[in-house]
RNA sequence: CGGGGCGUAGCGCAGCCUGGUAGCGCAUCUGCUUUGGGAGCAGAGGGCCGGAGGUUCGAAUCCUCUCGCCCCGACCA
């Protein structure tokens, strides 16, 4: 490809929506172009990176023994009506009406369409496995997209459907996809986790994200260098506290006065106590009619995951109490909640149970109480739960080694479905007995286009993308540095011609443009080796090869520089 | 949804407070020179100042409404 004949305006200045490095350089290196909030348009060096991903998504996916369809992108309500989803997904869901009056969808994912195939094709158990996917546009009408294409409104997304006969099947299925995926990322060249995440709204027994380690991402997790265990904060599992070897006598309760301070770390400094010593009382709305407020005790320095509660308590989301509530249920302001005399259920973290003459609030104003004893002194039918966040240095569920926090990008997810739409939807095929039974239901998803976002985010320097080899939009651009000066294009344009012959998708930058220029657009966006053919070098009979992510030069003879690009390309496919 | 900020040429911005009919840098086009890390000089094109209404002799500028975009926040007691 002719870099003049490219549709590729690259842009000296970053324009000034784009915060994260991701977008900026995708708009500055010509990768996309925003239509609207959340929505863009993607220009064919960003169309060649994505063709990269998902080639190499269908390849492992077709490997694994899943087979590609393309399922409408519009869809009727009436099958999300049948799975509830028309009411329970909200307005993340873009609804339309046709002319006829007849609502649709924009598909944000598609269990109810390919679970609808699915039951009117398949009857039985013969059929099962099943595994299809596909790769289409989808829309999530986000509260606030962010980010360019990390978190947009309308995107690119694999996705895929497991079917099987029993939760044996489901399980093979479930590890089928775990293993292409990680097939998946590794090939693109990024640095991933596989995490234990929470399942959310979806149900079902088990469920990974794959995350790609970088600080600006959106999700953070716990991961154990020593044993390999990794989970999203929100699923994180944390072992009991160490039993005190030998714990201090309990003392007697006493309230003290703590004139305006409501904050742990206030208070602590006045009292001239360490904030482990303290118990947090955060009070929460649940949502639920039974008990609508509940109250989350932590220690001190520790803090509440709310997803986490939300599960120990069984409730949609929990959220924190307002002002009013907390005075109505506490009898004191915002500050100065503990756990005893509270009427309201009270769920506290396994961290909590074996503190030894702790501090926590008095339920009255500027009061708190000294020398409380859980076991002692919290309400009958106290829950006790693993419901906080996970800090830095915490102990690995599963070998105790002290874990470490990391943000990533969730740029995968898979899950067990069980038989959640099966149900709802009744798909059902005749087992061996000639018996129905429900098919046991996966799904598995991969952002295209976040993935190359992700790809930017851990590789890039100050002058632009380090594109990895097996995603990267060409594997070679050429820089003739004279445009002008025929000896130095027909060296370029011939080494171009044997690159192409090779496959080696070179691009040759024949602007008649200064140095300065060609090497600053070759460094922003991203490809991988540089071939610098210059006056001199020609003249010695040398061309030069950079290696974009290194840095590395090395001089090479003309006639043998299809050969090193090829050893190059080898030596650096992952 | 709440809070903050911004809409002026393709991109980055100034002008607005204190109304007088739009400017800078980059990019683009032409010519000459230059040519291994975003060249120099000379010239040129390009904007109903997001939109609507109002105030005024006169509005990018003041007022009202509206649309769009960006960022922050779901309260850690």
């Amino acid at each position: 490809m002719k870099f003049s004949r490219l549709f590729l305006p690259t842009l000296k200045e970053t324009p000034s929506e784009a915060e994260v490095v991701s977008h900026k350089y995708m708009l500055r290196a010509g990768l996309i172009r925003k239509l609207a909030a959340g929505i863009y348009s993607v220009m064919p060096l960003g169309v060649r990176v994505l063709r990269k991903i998902e080639n190499i998504i269908r390849e492992e996916m077709n490997r694994a023994g899943a087979q590609e369809v393309f399922l409408p992108s519009i869809q009727p309500s009436e099958l999300w009506k049948e799975s509830g989803r028309w009411d329970f997904y909200g307005k993340e869901l873009l609804r339309v009406t046709d002319r006829h009056g007849r609502e649709f969808c924009y598909g944000p994912t598609a269990e109810e369409v390919i679970t609808d195939l699915v039951r009117n094709d398949v009857r039985s158990y013969r059929d099962l496995p099943l595994n299809l996917y596909q790769i289409q546009t989808k829309f999530r009408d986000e509260i606030r997209p962010r980010f360019g294409v990390m978190r947009g409104r309308e995107f690119s997304m694999k996705d895929a459907y497991s079917f099987d006969m029993d939760e044996e099947g489901a399980n093979e299925s479930y590890q089928a996809m775990k293993k292409a995926y990680e097939a998946i990322f590794r090939r693109c060249g990024l640095r991933f986790s596989a995490v234990e995440a929470d399942t959310g709204q979806i149900g079902g027994s088990s469920s990974h994200e794959f995350m790609v380690l970088a600080d600006s991402g959106e999700d953070t997790i716990v991961h154990c260098e020593k044993c390999g265990y990794a989970a999203n904060v929100e699923r994180s599992r944390l072992p009991l506290p160490p039993t005190p070897a030998d714990p201090a006598p309990h003392m007697a309760m006493e309230e003290v006065s703590t004139p305006g301070l409501g904050a742990v770390e206030d208070v602590a400094a006045f009292l001239k106590r360490d904030s482990t010593e303290f118990i947090k009382t955060l009070i929460f709305k649940t949502g639920l009619e039974e008990r609508p407020l509940v109250a989350a005790l932590c220690r001190g320095d520790h803090g509440i995951n709310h997803v986490k509660l939300a599960r120990a308590i069984g409730c949609a989301e929990a959220s924190l109490a307002d002002e009013v509530d907390v005075i109505k249920t506490t009898g004191a302001p915002v500050g100065f909640a503990g756990a005893p005399g509270l009427t309201i259920p009270v769920v506290a973290d396994n961290w909590v149970r074996n503190m030894v003459n702790a501090v926590t609030g008095a339920n009255k104003v500027d009061m708190h109480i000294v020398n409380i004893n859980p076991e002692r002194d919290f309400p009958e039918g106290t829950e006790w739960a693993d419901i906080r966040q996970p800090i830095e240095g915490d102990p690995c569920p599963e070998c105790a080694a002290a874990m470490g926090l990391a943000k990533g990008i969730e740029v995968g997810h898979i899950f067990k479905l069980g038989t959640k739409y099966s149900e709802s939807m009744r798909a059902t095929v005749l087992d061996a007995e000639g018996k129905e039974q429900m098919m046991i239901m996966g799904c598995f998803g991969i952002g295209v286009g976040r993935t190359a976002a992700a790809a930017i985010e851990q590789n890039h320097d100050e002058a632009g993308i380090m594109w990895p080899l097996a995603i990267a939009p060409f594997k070679v651009i050429l820089l003739p540095l004279n445009a002008n000066d025929e000896a130095v294009m027909d060296v370029a344009e011939s080494i171009y011609r044997q690159l192409d012959e090779s496959g080696l998708e070179p691009l040759i930058d024949d602007r008649d443009a200064r140095a300065g220029v060609k090497f600053k657009d070759a460094d922003l966006i991203g490809i991988p080796l540089q071939v610098i053919v210059g006056k001199k070098g020609v003249e010695q009979g040398k061309a030069e090869i950079k290696i974009r992510a290194t840095g590395e030069k090395m001089m090479v003879d003309i006639a043998e520089t299809p050969g090193h690009i090829a050893e190059l390309v080898r030596k650096h496919a992952p």
